[in-house]
RNA sequence: CGGGGUGUGGCGCAGUUGGCUAGCGCGCUGCGUUUGGGACGCAGAGGUCCCCGGUUCGAGUCCGGGCACCCCGACCA
């Protein structure tokens, strides 16, 4: 049960995120370091967005499988950048069933490598290809510094693992992916994510290219909330996934991967939260509308009750996600703000006044006090509560992006007005000429990384000058301190 | 893995200077009165004081060594 007040945002970001995830009920600490425990509201949530990402693939033409946890440590070896990326970060059984393994074995840090192997099997001919595998899974990387969903030991995620006969068709998928995940994030989410192509330094291990979904979070940081990476053939060669084309010649396959995890959870709370609590999109809110009974005198509580059970089922059948909050230990009051701090999106009220006057009254968690709250005819109620759910997300979207307009800043020439920008923990957009030089100034110089080179650039087909050497430049980069 | 902080009923804390029956608020259980923005009364339950070792007649408190978590850096979805 949620306690009073959270740590206010303006006081430490922080501090406010870690108690508002525990006091909303999403997660809890594990006895195991850096490693959560998703509670059932929290892993609600992660259903909600899991479900949203499964239609979408499904969607395109891809199918579900399954790979083991453990990896042969002589896979990971088999791609010299992709071992290099992941080997500080492995965690290995190097004993199983009390004796020494002969070949230690690596708990998947993610699954290229071994997918790698079973294509390599599974693929002959063109007529394979292509090849469209996703698999929801765990993963686990030794991490130094954990935060609650952001970065855990252990996480949830999907990969999705494809193999082409072509370059084109695998940057294809690679960009369709990029695609879906900012389709759901802006959607779904609510999340004004930038699509964009990361720098060669911040590259997944492995791949050609990579390319992210970036969002703002309330402190503007940057949280990378969703990659897709083109591999080239960079595991095809590493795993010797090959194909005879049309002209029985043969060939080595094009391979992508992408992934979502529950970092997007972190996204969600860190991009819509404020100091009451969380707010949750309704299109993933495990409770869309919650329903709270009011009555003084037990003689008032039939009539209520009776109201209640009336309208309740009309809006389940509907598909609306309604809980009815008929605790009779709390007060209405209590109530408003227990919710308030889960985030649910809508609140529907009803005391004796209403069944008098044959209303509802509704609240909604977007618009705090009294003007996010009216009245009701109870004629109609599914299409008023739809309508509000529909007006909620879209007003969670357009609140997240204006907020994120105000801090994103076009910055051109001065290389001080660049840091100011950065320093303050605001975006730059500025021209980059993407050296790891640079780069690496930026990072020392003010903490801050390029985040992407966005898709949509705002002088396309114009150079400039790079930002940070003069040296010439064909795209601009965001730069923001990141998660 | 560096720097800082914190570990005492479920949660938040006091007690440590000055050694001996461990306390407060919230929550929890029961009963009654309440209920349109965090209700109240009465009666209860609940603690290896993070762990191990040491000093001492006696340790939550002093000493040594661990561990965990949080915050700030270096590395990362």
């Amino acid at each position: 049960m949620s306690q009073q007040g959270v740590t206010p945002q303006s006081e430490d970001f922080s501090r406010w995120y870690t108690d508002i995830v525990q006091r909303a009920d999403l997660a809890d600490y594990s006895p195991v370091r850096g490693c959560m425990i998703i509670k059932p509201y929290g892993y609600e949530l992660w259903e909600g967005v899991r479900d949203g990402l499964d239609r979408r693939f499904k969607a395109t033409g891809h199918k579900n499988a399954y790979f083991p946890l453990f990896i042969p440590e002589s896979f990971l070896k088999k791609e010299a950048e992709h071992v290099e990326g992941f080997a500080p970060e492995l965690a290995v059984v190097t004993i199983g069933g009390g004796k020494v393994l002969e070949e230690p074995l690596v708990v998947r840090p993610t699954s290229e490598t071994i997918i790698g192997w079973a294509f390599q099997k599974w693929i002959q001919s063109h007529r394979d290809l292509p090849l469209l595998i996703n698999q929801w899974a765990n993963v686990v990387r030794w991490e130094l510094r954990t935060r609650l969903f952001l970065r855990t030991m252990e996480f949830l995620w999907q990969e999705g693992h494809t193999a082409h006969a072509t370059y084109d068709e695998a940057q294809a998928e690679t960009m369709q992916m990029l695609g879906v995940y900012a389709d759901f994030a802006i959607n779904d989410a609510a999340i004004p994510v930038i699509q964009g192509r990361k720098s060669n330094q911040e590259r997944f291990a492995g791949a050609l290219n990579s390319f992210s979904i970036e969002a703002m979070m309330r402190d503007c940081k940057a949280l990378q909330s969703g990659t897709s990476h083109n591999l080239g053939q960079n595991f095809a060669k590493a795993f010797e996934i090959q194909y005879t084309d049309d002209n029985n010649e043969l060939q080595h396959c094009w391979t992508t991967s992408w992934g979502v995890s529950t970092r997007m959870v972190g996204a969600i709370v860190m991009t819509h939260g404020d100091d009451k609590g969380l707010r949750l999109p309704p299109r993933l809110a495990p409770i869309q509308v919650v329903v709270v009974p009011i009555f003084r005198q037990e003689e008032e509580r039939g009539p209520v009750m009776e109201a209640v059970e009336r309208l309740v089922p009309p809006l389940r059948d509907a598909g609306i996600r309604v809980h009815v909050d008929d605790r009779d230990n709390l007060s209405p009051g209590f109530k408003y703000n227990d919710w308030e701090m889960r985030g649910v999106p809508l609140r529907l009220e009803i005391g004796p006044k209403d069944v008098a006057k044959n209303s509802v009254a509704l609240a909604r968690r977007d618009i705090p006090g009294k003007e996010g709250k009216g009245f009701f005819p109870q004629d109609g109620l599914v299409e008023t509560v739809r309508a509000q759910l529909d007006a909620i997300q879209a007003n969670l979207l357009a609140q997240a992006t204006e907020f994120r307009d105000t801090h994103l800043h076009e910055v051109i020439g001065s290389y001080d007005d660049f840091l100011t920008v950065i320093q303050g923990d605001e975006w730059a957009l500025s021209w980059f000429c993407g050296g790891a030089d640079c780069e690496q100034r930026v990072k020392a110089d003010a903490q801050a990384v390029s985040r992407c080179f966005p898709l949509d650039q705002p002088h396309p087909g114009e150079k400039g000058a790079c930002i940070i050497c003069g040296g010439e430049a064909d795209e601009m980069a965001y730069f923001a301190k990141a998660y």
